[in-house]
DNA sequence: CAGTATTTTCAGAAAATAGTGAAAATCACT
DNA sequence: AGTGATTTTCACTATTTTCTGAAAATACTG
């Protein structure tokens, strides 16, 4: 099976995408050909579509699969293991939205804490503990909307957010 | 001047953050550095707190003001050109809201959209066809609510998310 | 205008990140 | 247990990104 034109330029465009957000360019490129595959692909599969090595193929299915984007399966009869990607657009958000939380928006909170623990009772750090005190807490109220946002269910945000728009 | 012990922790998470989001280490530094500044901080201050080339700081300088998160002023009797850092929190977040959006969210709708024109009369792509637009639709929703939070006033759209959060 | 201070540019160096491919490990089956 | 298929690992290479520092350009001053 070779893409269509349509397929190679969304799964290149997805990988740009990507990589603008910090994801490994091949990482993202793997996930948009599970994504736009309608059958799990192989290793193998995987290799020869995007050009890739074996270890590279390898390890970023790996991490796909540590995000908990694409999932593993098999076909009866074939020792290969495949991979498929979750296709529902919000799940694929929430997913998303939690790992970043976790990986990058919570140890920020963690260190910005520390700093203010430190100048808490210092006179002479009153400027910037007031700055720093308005920065964790747009931080932390950015936190905690994306994870209520990312765990409730699709329609009750959906709904609430096509209100905010209006 | 040098920094506290709090300050430097803070512009070295500021720094590590912005790595996370795709943002230039330097560069998000430079903002920290500023931002917990109380006074406009010329580039051979930048330079020595952060210990970096004349080169890397000039450019980043330049790359922040091109970004509208810092602004460049000057000190009567001096010639050196000073910088220093917008502070409303709200502000910041608008401004970088604003420039994300442009750089990297609506390119990849243009290229989403692209593929979906490629597709739209071909029978058989039906399946990728829904599964593309499904991820567009998202993608063109996020956009939007992104611009529409960015370019409101701060009270309205954080009374708004507060309801959210109940 | 000459002289100096300051900023900008940019070629090459350094560092960080990603990718390769072959060997080692694991697995599935007889 | 032995065999071949498949997956994983990892030392090394390639690529990309970032940084440096000195030269060029620009701006200011008397």
């Amino acid at each position: 099976m070779s893409l269509t034109t349509a397929k190679k330029q969304f799964v290149q465009s997805w990988g740009e995408m990507g990589a603008c957000w910090g994801i490994n360019k091949t990482m993202a490129q793997i996930h948009a050909l599970l994504i736009a595959s309608e059958k799990p692909l192989s290793t193998d599969s995987v290799m020869e579509e995007l050009q890739i090595s074996r270890g590279n193929a390898n390890m970023n299915l790996r991490e796909l699969i540590n995000w908990g984007l694409i999932r593993r399966t098999s076909i009866p009869g074939d020792r290969k293991e495949y991979f498929y990607s979750e296709t529902d657009v919000w799940k694929m958000f929430c997913t998303i939205a939690r790992e970043r939380k976790k990986r990058e928006i919570e140890p920020v909170i963690r260190s910005l804490s520390e700093c203010m623990e430190m100048v808490k009772d210092d006179k002479s750090s009153r400027d910037f503990r007031e700055k720093l005190g308005e920065l964790l807490n747009f931080v932390k109220m950015a936190d905690s909307i994306l994870g209520k946002v990312a765990s409730s269910d699709k329609e009750r945000i959906v709904s609430f957010l096509m209100k905010l728009m209006k």
